[in-house]
DNA sequence: TGCCAGGCCGGGT
DNA sequence: ACCCGGCATGGC
């Protein structure tokens, strides 16, 4: 019988640890589909309007949007501020909101003359400090639009990534954002799919076990700090 | 009823 | 570099 000496890298078992969670989500919801839209415009007007918001209103002002016929870039650049926040009101902060809408669109514009296809060939390190440099987009709306609607390996951190992980041990209580987006980038293999599904899950699971108030009894983590 | 949601900005220390 | 008020609707 071999001696069997394994070093223990913290890594690993922190990787493990991230792996389990996944896994356990993942048998426990089924994959998430997201993000839910259709283009990648659409992605991108969702990661906007759901800031600080519930997902619900989002739907709402989306289905204005594209009852109106104005849910695409030439759609929103066209219509006036005015009409727009009428349309978007559900979303909440919607005055905020349309002048965000319309800071992309001249940043899509002056950069990349308004042309998507041309910004998903950027370096998406590069384009995510272009994007935080623009009104209204910070790091969680900038990660999503480069994961969700141009497929760039970008871990995306919220409120949820943050209490899940914390509650359970894995990052110290005052972590940051970049802190937690590193440690799963660096713990985790760069799989956009992984990514995806991920933070799809974490936020399903916040939003049913781990709000302000949490509901701790039937979530399917609550004994993944036991086992092994 | 009050609290909270898939944040971010700008001004003050 | 942090801290805080403001932004706003709708669901539970």
């Amino acid at each position: 019988m071999q001696l069997s000496i394994q070093i223990m890298d913290p890594k690993i078992k922190t990787r493990d640890k991230l792996l389990e969670i996944f896994n356990v989500l993942l048998k426990e919801f089924g994959p998430r589909h997201w993000w839910p839209a259709k283009t990648r415009f659409e992605v991108i007007v969702g990661a906007i309007l759901t800031q600080n918001t519930a997902w619900k209103n989002v739907e709402k002002a989306i289905s204005n949007l594209r009852s109106e016929g104005i849910l695409s870039f030439k759609g929103i650049r066209d219509t006036d501020e005015k009409e727009l926040a009428a349309l978007i009101r559900p979303s909440g902060y919607f005055n905020q909101k349309t002048k965000k809408l319309k800071s992309f669109i001249k940043f899509a514009t002056d950069v990349y003359g308004g042309s998507l296809s041309k910004m998903i060939k950027e370096d998406h390190w590069l384009l995510r400090e272009k994007l935080l440099g623009v009104y209204g987009i910070g790091k969680e709306t900038a990660d999503s639009i480069l994961l969700y609607a141009f497929d760039k390996p970008v871990f995306v951190v919220d409120i949820y990534t943050y209490r899940i992980l914390s509650r359970h041990k894995l990052i110290p209580g005052e972590s940051s954002y970049d802190y937690i987006q590193d440690f799963f980038m660096k713990n985790l293999p760069s799989d956009i799919y992984l990514y995806k599904e991920y933070h799809a899950l974490l936020v399903y699971l916040g939003n049913k076990f781990c709000r302000a108030k949490p509901v701790c009894e039937p979530c399917p983590l609550r004994h993944i700090n036991s086992k092994s």
